[in-house]
DNA sequence: GCCGTTTTCGGCCCGACTGTTTTCAGTCG
C-alpha cells in the first residue's frame, strides 16, 4: 500500500470515529493527524515499518503503529474493520466530494439509501437533480446546488498546476500591483511561496493602507478573463485556461501576521500554535494575542522572533522538525540561485544524431546566455546516438565530431564536454565504453522500461552507474507531473552506491520534471550525498529553469556544500578529474 | 490516540464562511 491509500483507511477511520456516538473527539483528532504525518512523509511507511521505525512517524504512536503492522502483515486491520463495517461503504466515497463531510454523508446515505461506494456518487448526483436533497432536513436548495457543484468539481478533478507556470503568473500579478504606488509590498501565498513542485492555486497579497485602490488596480489586470469577485480586502480573477487568482490587502503594520498565516503549510501552522499556546500565546492571521490583547507585527521575521524563534524560510515550512530547529538557531543558510556556478545538463544542437529531443541552441548561444546567468562553465549533455541504425563505429565517429566541436569552440566560460546516456532495461549504457573515454563526464538516466521491480530497477541503474566518467545520476525518478509516476527504487542502497564512488544525484529543474523529488532529495542530503542541480534546457532561454531547481533544493534543506555544481571551475575540474 | 522546556495526566490550533437557523453545526484552509 502506498503512502496515500493508508493515509485514506486513516481518515476513514477518523471520519467513522466522528460519526461513532460517545467516542472521544480527540481520537478522531489523532487519526487525522497520523493520516497528515503518513501522507507528507518523505519515506515510504512500508520502509520504515520493514526497519521497525514507524514510531517516527509525529503522530503514530504505540496503537496505531501496531494496527499498521497488521496491515503490512496480513493486508487488513481488525479493529479498523469492526470500525468501518458500520456504516455504509458509501459513506467513505461522499467524502471525496468538496462541501460533504462525515456527518452530512451519513445523512445522505441513510436518507437516499444509498449503499455501495462504486455508484454512490452517481445517486447522489441523481437525487440532487431529481431535487430529493432539498427535501432532506438540515438541507436545502442552496445546499443541494452546492453539492452539484461539488460533485462536477470531483469529476473534473483539474490537475494541479507546475510550479513554473504559477510562479510565471504570479511575478507578473505582482509586477502589475507594484505599479500603484500604494502598494508597498506585494507576495506569493501558500504553496507557490513554499515553492512545492506544484500548487493548488495562485494566491498573493499586498500590503497597503489603501485596499479600495488596490482592488480596483487589481481588477484591472489587464490579462484577465473575467472578474470573479471584488470585496472590501479581497478579490478573485479568473485568468485564460480558467486559472483563479487571489488578492489579499492588509494594512502594513499587521503584514506579516497575514503572510505568516496564508504561507502555511497546515501542518506548520498547526504546531506553531501548539507551540505558542505552551508559551501561553494564540496565533492567527491578524496577530499574536497575549492576554487577549492583540500584538500586531509588520514583518514575518518580527512575528517568528516574538515566539523566541529564528526566521523559518518558506520552502522549510512543512511541519517536520523545523520549529525546533529554529528554537535552536540551527535553521541552516540555504543555497542560492546565485551560488550556482555552472549548469550540467544542457542539451545543444550539435548533431549527434540521438533517437530523441536534440536541443535547438547553438554552442555559442548556450554560451552566451550562460555568461549573462554568472556561470564559470556548463557541460553539453546531448542524449547518446541512437543505438539502433547506427554501427559501434559510427557511434565512435559522431562523438569524435562532437568532441571536436567542443575543442575549438572558444568563449569566456568553459565548457565540457559530457552526455545524456540512457540505461537500458538490463542496465547496459546506450554507449559504447570506448566513445564514453572521449567524453570529459556523462550522465545516465532512465527513459524506458519504467514499471520494474525495485530491486531489478535499483540493480539496472547501479550497474549504469559503474564507470568512472559516469558522474551523476539524471532525473532519478523518471517521473513527470501530472503524467507519470516515478520508478522504484532502493534509495538507501543507491545512497550508499553515491556515497562509497563519489557519485551525485540530480536535481532536475525542468518543470515537470523536478527530479530528484523534494522529499528524496532531503533524505539524500541528509544521507551526505552531493547534489548537482541541471535545468536540462534544450533551448538557450530555458537555462532559467534553474531557479526551479533551486528551490527544490532549498525544500530538501540543501546548503551551498551540499550541491557540487557551486564549486568553482578550478575546483569542479578537479572534482571531475577524481574519477570513482 | 498522542504527547511532554510548566504535564507520564490532562490537555489537544484558529478563524471564516455557509446555510439553515433564531444561536449554531458543518466544513474548509
Amino acid at each position: 500500500m502506498t503512502n496515500l491509500q493508508i493515509a485514506k483507511l486513516l481518515r476513514a477511520v477518523a471520519a467513522a470515529l466522528e460519526l461513532s456516538p460517545g467516542d472521544n473527539r480527540f481520537r478522531k483528532i489523532a487519526y487525522e493527524r497520523a493520516a497528515d504525518a503518513i501522507e507528507h512523509s518523505s519515506s515510504e511507511v512500508k520502509d520504515l515499518w520493514d526497519d521497525k521505525e514507524l514510531a517516527s512517524l509525529p503522530g503514530v504512536g504505540e496503537s496505531i503503529a501496531s494496527h499498521l503492522d497488521e496491515l503490512f502483515r496480513t493486508g487488513k486491520v481488525r479493529h479498523f474493520d469492526s470500525i468501518l463495517k458500520k456504516f455504509p461503504p458509501a459513506l467513505f466515497e461522499l467524502l471525496e466530494v468538496p462541501g460533504i463531510g462525515p456527518k452530512n454523508a451519513l445523512k445522505l446515505c441513510k436518507v437516499l439509501g444509498i449503499t455501495s461506494a462504486h455508484s454512490a456518487i452517481s445517486k447522489l448526483e441523481k437525487a440532487a437533480k431529481r431535487g430529493q436533497i432539498a427535501q432532506i432536513e438540515g438541507f436545502g436548495e442552496n445546499s443541494q446546488a452546492k453539492i452539484l457543484q461539488g460533485i462536477t468539481e470531483y469529476q473534473g478533478r483539474s490537475q494541479r498546476l507546475l510550479l513554473t507556470t504559477a510562479q510565471t503568473i504570479a511575478d507578473s500579478l505582482k509586477d502589475w500591483m507594484l505599479k500603484l504606488p500604494q502598494v508597498k509590498q506585494a507576495d506569493t501565498l501558500g504553496s507557490l511561496r513554499r515553492q512545492a513542485s506544484t500548487v493548488g492555486d495562485v494566491d498573493i497579497s499586498v500590503a497597503s493602507n489603501h485596499p479600495r485602490e488596490v482592488i480596483a488596480h487589481f481588477t484591472q489586470y489587464p490579462q484577465k478573463s473575467r472578474i470573479l469577485e471584488a470585496g472590501e480586502h479581497t478579490a478573485s480573477l479568473i485568468l485564460p485556461n480558467d486559472i483563479q487568482v487571489d488578492l489579499m490587502v492588509q494594512p502594513p503594520q499587521s503584514y506579516g501576521s497575514l503572510l505568516q498565516h496564508f504561507t502555511g503549510s497546515k501542518h506548520h501552522n498547526i504546531l506553531l500554535r501548539e507551540f505558542a499556546l505552551k508559551k501561553g500565546l494564540s496565533l492567527s492571521e491578524y496577530g499574536i494575542k497575549v492576554k487577549d490583547k492583540l500584538k500586531q507585527f509588520d514583518s514575518e521575521e518580527k512575528f517568528y522572533n516574538f515566539l523566541g524563534l529564528d526566521w523559518i524560510p518558506p520552502e522549510l515550512r512543512e511541519g517536520e522538525n523545523e520549529i525546533q530547529t529554529a528554537l535552536a538557531h540551527g535553521v541552516p543558510k540555504l543555497v542560492e540561485l546565485k551560488d550556482i556556478k555552472g549548469d550540467l545538463q544542457i542539451h545543444s544542437s550539435i548533431d549527434v544524431e540521438p533517437s530523441h529531443d536534440l536541443g535547438v541552441s547553438s554552442p555559442s548561444q548556450l554560451s552566451a546566455v550562460s555568461s549573462e546567468l554568472g556561470y564559470e562553465y556548463i557541460g553539453l549533455t546531448e542524449h547518446n546516438p541512437a543505438v539502433s541504425g547506427h554501427t559501434p563505429k559510427q557511434i565512435m565517429e559522431i562523438i569524435k565530431r562532437k568532441t571536436d566541436i567542443i575543442r575549438n569552440f572558444h568563449s569566456d566560460i568553459h565548457i565540457f564536454n559530457g552526455l545524456e546516456i540512457d540505461i537500458q532495461p538490463d542496465g547496459r549504457r546506450a554507449l559504447p565504453d570506448t566513445a564514453l573515454d572521449m567524453l570529459d563526464y556523462a550522465c545516465v538516466s532512465i527513459h524506458s522500461s519504467f514499471r520494474l521491480d525495485r530491486k531489478s530497477m535499483t540493480d539496472r541503474v547501479l550497474a549504469a552507474l559503474d564507470h568512472p566518467k559516469i558522474k551523476f545520476f539524471a532525473h532519478p525518478t523518471a517521473r513527470l507531473l501530472n503524467e507519470r509516476e516515478g520508478v522504484e527504487l532502493d534509495w538507501d542502497r543507491i545512497f550508499d552506491y553515491c556515497l562509497r564512488n563519489n557519485k551525485w544525484l540530480e536535481i532536475d529543474g525542468w518543470p515537470n520534471r523536478l527530479d530528484l523529488p523534494d522529499v528524496v532529495a532531503r533524505e539524500a542530503v541528509k544521507a551526505g550525498v552531493k547534489i548537482v542541480i541541471d535545468t536540462d534546457s534544450h533551448a538557450a532561454d530555458q537555462l532559467t529553469y534553474m531557479r526551479y531547481g533551486v528551490s527544490v533544493a532549498r525544500r530538501a534543506w540543501c546548503t551551498k556544500n551540499d550541491i557540487v555544481n557551486t564549486l568553482s571551475l578550478t575546483d569542479m575540474r578537479k572534482l571531475m578529474q577524481g574519477g570513482d
